[in-house]
DNA sequence: TCCACTTTTGCAACAGTGTTGCCAAAGTGC
DNA sequence: GCACTTTGGCAACACTGTTGCAAAAGTGGA
């Protein structure tokens, strides 16, 4: 490969607005409904001549399709366009320690259908690779179309790029797994591995921007420098933003999405939250330092203190959104499951006190599922259009 | 402005490949010198005659030139391509509180002249932005070719959008200064404003990859799902990576590129390292909250603690590596500099310690000044190769 | 000295992108 | 019924990187 083969030819061009368009078909699918030619012109500032062309494209492959008429404003109507969500599907599995979830979801990301079993990692782990692969077949076949992979959630330490996990705590016989190629083959499929945080971060940026009316962020582009990202830099269709998924279960990460893109790091270790150090002087974590945050934290829920669980959440994510400028912070994972609205309101009762406003939400249960189906569907709103 | 009007088309096209190139000559031109045509297809992944179309381009806008050849290996030696350094200039200013620091550098970056001065912030606005702009005309009258504008690092925070001041610490006249625009306006140059650290990791990031070998980290691309980021994402015309700038004088604060690029936020806001609170029954901090790594921090140098300050950092630090996965560290800031080596030890002993294996690094102590002028010649690295 | 060979670079023709100019289609409103 | 507005497609076009081929400029061996 080359060391930065980032120049960009005329199926490079193509690939990238027809993912584009794409993706602004998928986050309109999950909100009103569709976008027509002229909407489509509009949002990505090309002209409708060539959108026309690209949704041409796009229909031949039987991607998306006309839908109707909007309401005319004194001329001829807008002919919708929509994703046609059903042509592709995708299963996502959370591997949740003791659980398996399984989703189906559509082309646009919406999940069809559901499944839940036991897992014991405690198992070989050619067994249980087995019992995994058989519920993601089992899944995948009440889909009424195509399926193009499967996604999988898991908690780190992992290596997104190979689909290998580094170790599973308290199950060291799954230390080095090649996860990713073993259900791989198993499936016939391709699939893709990422942490639990990432996965539910993807869910989430999807979903799109915040029902409510958003945080005042100005919108004027000015002609100031900006070294860094140049064409191409975009999120889930909507507004780009940042955020950070807070995901407190039998342990505690973060999901990063910044500028509108998941930030992974070099060897996906991003989101490493838990391990911050908060009280210098603390009790000491199996980590081998002090006071980090998830010992304070798991050991406040230990006790049933979720309200100091949650406030001790409230100073990780402040000390989060004053390095980062994050937007919006959201809350995931077993323990917050067990009392959203505590939590929700315990973290941004702290958030306010430090003077870092920000909207909190929780996320929705099945989030770390969607998000890994996601994981497959994402080259066909990057580049994938090709072929 | 469209709200997300990322459509590529051909101008759009040609700008990115012909930024990337003169990027790759920039990297190039600090390094070893030069590159050819061929080095250029290989690195950019284009054909050889693509990369002779764009560089016959930007040779007729002076800004590259050919320079001999190269030893040939048993064909026709390639011929050498570099940046035509000198064909334009730029301005870098270091607002410091009590001094004003002033480089020249060229199209590289490269730093070709400087200027001290002293500065009373305690001035009338008008005076002061006056005499700024005195300094800045004076170091640009020392350039040989055009100076294309002024770039100005100061402490945060402010909002480098719009180059506006949104507070100076003990000097409340300056709230709300229109930096960017008064400067502008007084000097009829392009002006561009940025926090201190933010220009400092600028200047880091073109440097490029730190001088001895970096730390493992597997080249193979793969097939996985990579939400996000599309064409177009790159770095310093070097490696692709993550760092951290902390910058330790009156303040502290960061500065983080990730994925090779610079990280603001929204508001540019990102990089508040110093009030994360590392001890939460700490001493007072002036932000109202308690702990903070910044006041910690700054009361260990004011007792002249200066391991102790180190060791405070290194702790921050290490939060900091663990939640971004970043890839190296970089200390700047005129505290650092007072002791460059006694923390660069201390830092990279506490990360070690705590299992964040990454090398340590000391900024010149140029850097803010650099990284400013960096800010204006930005564009010619990312689109404004056009008309 | 000559000649095959390799490698780099350029010229010319080409494929395919988005753009422009123009027009038909399909509504509203008087 | 007719002027007007808006949408979307057809055709010609400009310009991108690509492909095919040849010239330039070296090495190395006979």
């Amino acid at each position: 490969m080359h060391p930065s083969a980032s120049g960009a030819n005329l199926p490079v061009l193509r690939g990238h607005n027809a993912a584009l368009v794409l993706d602004l078909l998928r986050a309109a699918a999950r909100a009103d409904g569709g976008l027509s030619r002229a909407d489509l012109a509009e949002r990505t500032g090309l002209t409708p001549q060539a959108v026309s062309k690209i949704t041409a494209r796009l229909r031949t492959r039987g991607l998306i399709e006309e839908s109707g008429h909007r309401a005319p404003t004194g001329g001829k109507p807008r002919t919708g366009l929509r994703l046609a969500a059903g042509a592709r599907h995708a299963v996502g599995v959370h591997l949740d320690g003791e659980r398996l979830t399984a989703v189906l979801t559509d082309l646009a990301g919406r999940q069809v259908g559901e499944r839940t079993a036991p897992l014991d990692l405690g198992r070989p782990v050619d067994e249980a690779l087995g019992a995994v692969a058989a519920e993601i077949r089992a899944t995948a076949a009440t889909a009424s179309g195509p399926v193009i992979g499967a996604g999988v959630g898991i908690r780190g330490p992992l290596d997104h790029r190979t689909g290998v996990l580094h170790r599973v705590t308290g199950f060291p016989h799954w230390e080095g797994c090649r996860l990713r190629d073993e259900l791989a083959r198993r499936l016939g499929l391709p699939v893709a591995v990422d942490k639990n945080t990432n996965a539910a971060a993807l869910a989430v940026l999807a979903a799109g921007p915040v029902p409510a009316a958003g945080p005042a962020a100005g919108t004027g582009v000015e002609a100031g420098a900006g070294t860094g990202v140049a064409i191409g830099a975009r999120g889930g269709g909507a507004t780009v933003g940042s955020f950070a998924y807070l995901h407190l279960g039998t342990g505690l990460g973060a999901g990063l999405v910044l500028d509108g893109a998941l930030h992974r790091g070099g060897r996906t270790g991003a989101g490493e939250f838990g391990h911050q150090a908060v009280q210098l002087d603390g009790p000491p974590c199996k980590c081998g330092n002090r006071g980090c945050l998830e010992a304070l934290c798991l050991a406040a829920v230990a006790r049933g203190d979720l309200r100091g669980a949650a406030a001790l959440l409230g100073v990780g994510a402040a000390n989060l959104v004053a390095l980062l400028d994050i937007d919006r912070v959201v809350l995931g994972g077993r323990t917050v499951q067990a009392d959203p609205g505590g939590f929700r309101a315990g973290v941004a009762e702290v958030l306010a006190a430090r003077g870092r406003r920000v909207p909190v939400a929780v996320a929705p249960p099945l989030a770390v599922a969607e998000g890994a189906a996601l994981l497959v569907l994402a080259p066909f709103f990057t580049a994938a259009a090709l072929g």
